[in-house]
This record gives structure tokens, C-alpha cells and sequence, in this order.
DNA sequence: AAGATATCCAACAGGCTGTTGACTTTTTAA
DNA sequence: TTAAAAAGTCAACAGCCTGTTGGATATCTT
């Protein structure tokens, strides 16, 4: 993506600090972590800390921003596949696959804001599918069940997450899809306005 | 609930500090707002914020334990109604009736985990009464169906609420309902297992 | 081996935090 | 009405973290 990082320094540098950065953000919110404590873990001058992020904040940007490209990768490699389980699918597994990481970006102390983008990916195929199947739904409707069902994602990832991924991902998928598509094909909501 | 707060002055002071800090959290997350900053605003010194409060999160605490508690009255109140629809129409009313704070305090900048507490009330009560309707579906995915529906209330209702509440309280609670009956209903979910 | 690059180190100003002790104002109750 | 109690003000403090800087040191690349 960049250039090549050729000089050992700086990957070291980078790995040790987003290594001892991960390893505290099992323990505590981002919120609570401070730069100091990062360069201590990893024993690292301060000054190189700033001469290669901003802030924590812009560290974990870059951490997660990483895992977004090779989710993309992964999405995009199976475009030709439209099938409504497809994206759910792509999502978990690349969670599944990333366990380590997954676990600490986006478990107890992760990013919800993070997991939220992720969910998006599907949003316009699912909304604009949901529309041609459900017409009889109005467009108000579907866009609050829309949140209803994507920030229920994130919460029902969360916790398949921190209980330690038992379920395989395509059957957390599979709960989704079901229960989405039952959801919507019996909904019976607001019946005038 | 405590002692009557006879003295004017106490009154005034957590009064214009609650005020302030509101209204500084209309404009962006706790996380950045600073008891100095409230202090100011409010044209208090810092010492006696602090022999109100430990800091800005205990603030927050009694502010949104107010709430909750009449909440809870609503809720014990209307006990005798028993149906699905009862606790979930009490939070939406409660918020809807305390819509200026609520806004704030559930809103953008909002306290997520709050707002999950909130609708945990009904946890046991839609946890077991789905048991008995929907016997086909385990106990681990009927959990994990709760995670779903939980965390989708609270962004359903973040939204909501940040669009300005438009909808009738009612009709979100029943939007909520409806969905996750028919969902239920239909679910057909993991096969073996 | 030599130049480029990365890291280290120490020091700095600036900001917020909690706490303290002395002083002033307001409230309460004798 | 007045004196004690309680609440608030004020200034100062040590402590901690933040970014930044300039120069010394170490490491890498070619």
C-alpha cells in the first residue's frame, strides 16, 4: 500500500507500540490509555511515538483502517456472489479469521463506531433488496428497522466476540439472515399515517 | 429520596453545574468535557464541584440514576398490564416525557450503556415469555436473539430521538415489537446442533 | 566507510486534576 | 437577633500527561 518499509527500525518501532497498545486496550477503554504508558510497555522514546501517529487515537486508526482494506479485499473477491447471506458472511469470516485482532478492536473495549462501518458495507444492497421484496413496507419503516437490525449486529458480533467466537461465523450469519427475513416478511407495523 | 435539600444555595449550585454540563454535552462527548470547563460555564469554583462530585462521570451518574429511578415508578406502576407491549411503550413514553434530557443524555453524545440498561428491564420478562412461545428455539440462540433485538432498540432509539422524536412513542415501541414477534415467529434458524 | 535516517534524551510550557487552608457569605436555629 | 453551622470563594500546590524541540547517539543502507 505504501512504500516499502524497508528500514527495520521503524517496523520494529511500529510493531512493539501496536503490540503494548493492543495488549491495553484488553484491559481498559481507549479512553484510559495514554501515550506515556504505550511507550513505556514497548519501551520507546515518547518522541518517536509522535514522529509516527498523531495521537492514540490516530493509532488505532491506522490499526483498523488496515483490517477495513483486506475486509474490502475479501468483499470485493466475492462480488460476483449476490446472494443476501453473502456480505454477512464475508464480515464474520474475516472476523473469524482476524480473531486476535477482532477480539481486541472490537470486543469488550472495542470500537463500536468501528463495527457500525463495517456493518454498512451491506447497507445499501440490503436496504435497496428489502425494498423490492418488501414493498408493502414504507420507506420510513425500512429505514428504522434498518437500524434496528444493523446496530443489533454490531451488539449480537459483540458478544459472539467476547464469548470467545464458539459459533462458527457462518451460523452467526445464518441467525441474522433468518431472523431479519422472517422479521421483515411478518412485520405488520404502523398500519396508517 | 435523601434528605430534603432545604438549603437554597445547594439547590442553585447542582442546578446551574447539571445545566452546564447538558449543554456541554449537546455539543460533544464526555469523554472532552472537563470540570474546569463546567465550572466556568456555570460560574462556580472548581472546589465546590467537587464537594458535590468525584468528577465529571459521578455528574453523570446521579443525573441519569434520577432518571432511571422514575423510570422504574412508570414501570412498577403500570405492573398490573401484563403484556408484551407494556414495558417496552413505559421506556419509550418515559423518554418521550423527559425528551429534553433524554436527547442529551441518550442522544449523539450519549451513554450508550445506559440507554442498554434501560432496556434490560425488560430482559427477563421477554426472555422467558419467548421461551414459552417459541419452545423449537434453543436457549443459546433465543440469548443471542435477545443480544440482536437489545442493541437494535437502543440504536433504533438513538435515532429516533436524534431525528427529534417525530414518531409517537407508541409507534416505535411498536415497530420494535412487531419486528421481533414476526421474527421470532419465522426463525428458522441453526438446523442441527 | 559515509551519509542518511531513526531513535533517544532531557527539558520546556501548557493544561487539567484533586486537595488544602484561610476567608466570606448565607442559612438555620436557639 | 445573633451565633454557630454550612456552603461557597479564592489562591496556591504538587502531580500527571501532552506535544514539541534541539542536539547527541545509534542503526541502517548503499
Amino acid at each position: 500500500m505504501e512504500q516499502k518499509k524497508t528500514d527495520r527500525r521503524v517496523k520494529y518501532t511500529k510493531m512493539v507500540i501496536r503490540e503494548s497498545f493492543l495488549s491495553l486496550l484488553t484491559d481498559k477503554p481507549i479512553t484510559q490509555i495514554t501515550v506515556k504508558e504505550i511507550c513505556q510497555k514497548s519501551d520507546i522514546n515518547r518522541a518517536t511515538f509522535y514522529s509516527h501517529y498523531e495521537d492514540v487515537y490516530d493509532l488505532l486508526d491506522q490499526i483498523e483502517n488496515e483490517f477495513y482494506d483486506s475486509l474490502m479485499e475479501t468483499i470485493n473477491a466475492n462480488k460476483s456472489t449476490l446472494n443476501s447471506v453473502a456480505v454477512p458472511n464475508d464480515i464474520l469470516q474475516t472476523i473469524y479469521k482476524y480473531g486476535d485482532l477482532c477480539t481486541v478492536i472490537l470486543g469488550k473495549h472495542g470500537d463500536k463506531a468501528f463495527l457500525r462501518k463495517l456493518i454498512n458495507l451491506g447497507y445499501i444492497d440490503a436496504l435497496s433488496s428489502w425494498r423490492s421484496l418488501f414493498p408493502n413496507i414504507s420507506h420510513d419503516e425500512l429505514c428504522l428497522i434498518y437500524e434496528l437490525i444493523a446496530n443489533g449486529c454490531i451488539g449480537l458480533i459483540q458478544i459472539w466476540i467476547e464469548k470467545g467466537m464458539t459459533e462458527h461465523p457462518e451460523e452467526i450469519a445464518e441467525i441474522i439472515v433468518s431472523f431479519t427475513i422472517a422479521g421483515l416478511r411478518g412485520y405488520n407495523g404502523l398500519h396508517d399515517k
